[in-house]
DNA sequence: AGTTTGCATGAAAACGTTTACGTTGGCGCC
DNA sequence: GGCGCCAACGTAAACGTTTTCATGCAAACT
């Protein structure tokens, strides 16, 4: 049973296979009435047509890449909620790769959707302004998430992430805390790394006496674990602790459980994110909420806007803000 | 700038476009070094075949679909990876899907993923035997995630809920519970009504004269929460609940520290699905495992399979086996 | 040595669509 | 009434590949 094809519609319909072209995209040099005949044919026969063959002719593939690194929990999910809504809004469909550990792997991850996509939405930590020059074509539009890429001439969309990270930090001293220790996300990590910058510029600015304390963590709960019970051990002991990500902050909600920390009592805890566990952990976590479904509708919106218009040549940034979620963690009860 | 076709590399390479058609597919038919000779002209112009052209003759497009509904959470990532890496391990590309709300949006999601896929993997409580007959052509190789439609002529992949919920309820009465209320799911929603089947049986069989207790929930915390408030204002109170996913096991937890109430002294908690935070909330949760990185990777090896061998006529059914992991909320310690 | 076999290679058709171009016919204008 | 023009429609080329079939050539067999 070979599938109903364009020629068949224009049989039935007694046209030329042009007039059903015609008839099924705008419609514009048929006759009201043609039109109608041959969409009605179209229906009878159930035509859908070769989305390859489509693609061949008009060089369009009405899809676009998602290329993501290995994400876990709630932030890759809402990500991907928020670009593919946008992209069913557009029209466009969804290819996703996610999941990719080296750069290698990466590239090789590109190089395959090379064709199949007609713009690529990139959130890696192991892109950088070389690894586009070499693995993509000049005019495939791209939007960067969360990239430190500048001037690449690819659009770039990043969250807020210093800026963030200073409004809590700012918020904790005035709630009375100096001693306030940092868990940092992975080295290489682009939103770690603004994050920590945010922490250090607003410990400087408003308590540049304070002592600072950064660990490492690598943004997934265990690491968030882990130094919590280092902190626990600390003495002095910081009075406030700023997780790079909420995982980690709830990590270290159970490892101050486990040494015996009474939080905000002992120790104020505050993440990033807003991931939405976050108002259900014990106790409700103080974060730094970023709307991540807005994030990738917006990535989306930014690419679609790029297949549209011929690049503007000149590439846009954006940046997406955030804002303060107070809740018990951090003792807003005791303000 | 054209993109280089197989007619560049041909020139290049001196051959006719066939050989380096055969040079790049399998090699059989050339000899090793004409092989390697096109091989290096390709790599020399930075060739790749344009998928669309080659999906056009070989009708195939070395693509699945997934076809996801409004899913949240860790369950949404977990599941994607599992599709994503078994995906890449057999070279096929991941067209997404997700959150189409009606059915009439489902049905158009998977017509327009016609022709664009050899295969799809489908998990919605929406889609039911008639939606398939009604949306899907004959012949597209499918593959059913958690759903309840039989012998449609489609491959079935469940996991094991009922057992899941019956284990958990039986260790329950077996560490002293009588009095066990339950939390489910979306009413419509397939999973939900298995683990309220094995929550039922494992009673009728271990406690047949303990009261009943099922409260509504769907999935989500806010109304584990709900559920949460209503348990603690209930005389006589339950000793233990199973909430039907750990999400809102999660918003219970939240409802008896609001509400005062010790986990596990006054009520023990126990939820389904082992998502990765579940065992950092306070307390940690008990909870019925699903490896759901591996539903998504069996759900894709097994279409992979189906694209393959040209389907086995007889629909295969498989189930994903549970297990329990005994945390602090439901007093294992006491045990 | 002649015939057959087999293998590497090339020529060309085919996949299903869009679109540039040509043809037709009706209509208005002089 | 003839001319030109425009809209509707048809014809055919083009997109880049795979694959069938034909061709040539060398090795192997009789």
């Amino acid at each position: 049973m070979a599938a109903t094809t364009i020629k068949d519609v224009a049989r039935e319909a007694k046209v030329s296979v042009a007039s059903v072209s015609r008839a099924m995209n705008g419609g514009s040099g048929v006759t009201a009435e043609t039109s109608l005949r041959i969409r009605q044919a179209a229906e009878r026969l159930q035509y859908i047509p070769h989305a390859a063959a489509r693609m061949l002719i008009t060089r369009r593939t009405r899809t676009v890449g998602a290329l993501l690194p290995d994400l876990y929990g709630e932030f890759f999910s809402e990500l991907i909620r928020g670009i593919d809504l946008a992209a069913r809004a557009h029209g466009l469909h969804l290819l996703v790769s996610s999941s990719h550990d080296g750069v290698e792997e990466a590239a090789a991850a590109v190089r395959s959707m090379q064709g199949r996509v007609d713009g690529l939405l990139i959130l890696s930590e192991r892109v950088d302004a070389a690894f586009l020059r070499a693995n993509l074509p000049r005019d495939l539009p791209v939007v960067l998430l969360n990239s430190p890429v500048r001037n690449s001439g690819h659009a770039v969309l990043n969250v807020d992430n210093r800026g963030g990270a200073f409004a809590m930090v700012r918020h904790l001293i005035q709630a009375g805390h100096r001693n306030i220790a940092f868990i940092s996300g992975p080295a290489g990590n682009f939103d770690s790394r603004q994050r920590l910058k945010g922490y250090r510029a607003a410990m400087a600015r408003y308590a540049p006496d304070a002592p600072l304390t950064v660990l490492d963590g690598d943004f997934i709960e265990e690491s968030g674990y882990r130094a919590g019970l280092q902190l626990a051990a600390m003495t002095p002991r910081p009075t406030a602790v700023f997780a790079a990500n909420d995982m980690m902050a709830v990590g270290c909600l159970a490892a101050f459980k486990e040494a015996g920390l009474r939080v905000p009592e002992d120790i104020a805890v505050a993440g990033f994110d807003d991931i939405p566990i976050a108002r259900y952990v014990n106790p409700p976590l103080t974060t730094v909420r970023v709307r991540i479904v807005d994030l990738g509708r917006s990535a989306l919106e930014q690419l679609a806007e790029l297949l549209q218009r011929p690049e503007p040549s000149s590439a846009s940034a954006q940046t997406l803000g955030c804002e303060i979620v107070v809740r018990d963690s951090c003792g807003a009860s005791v303000t």
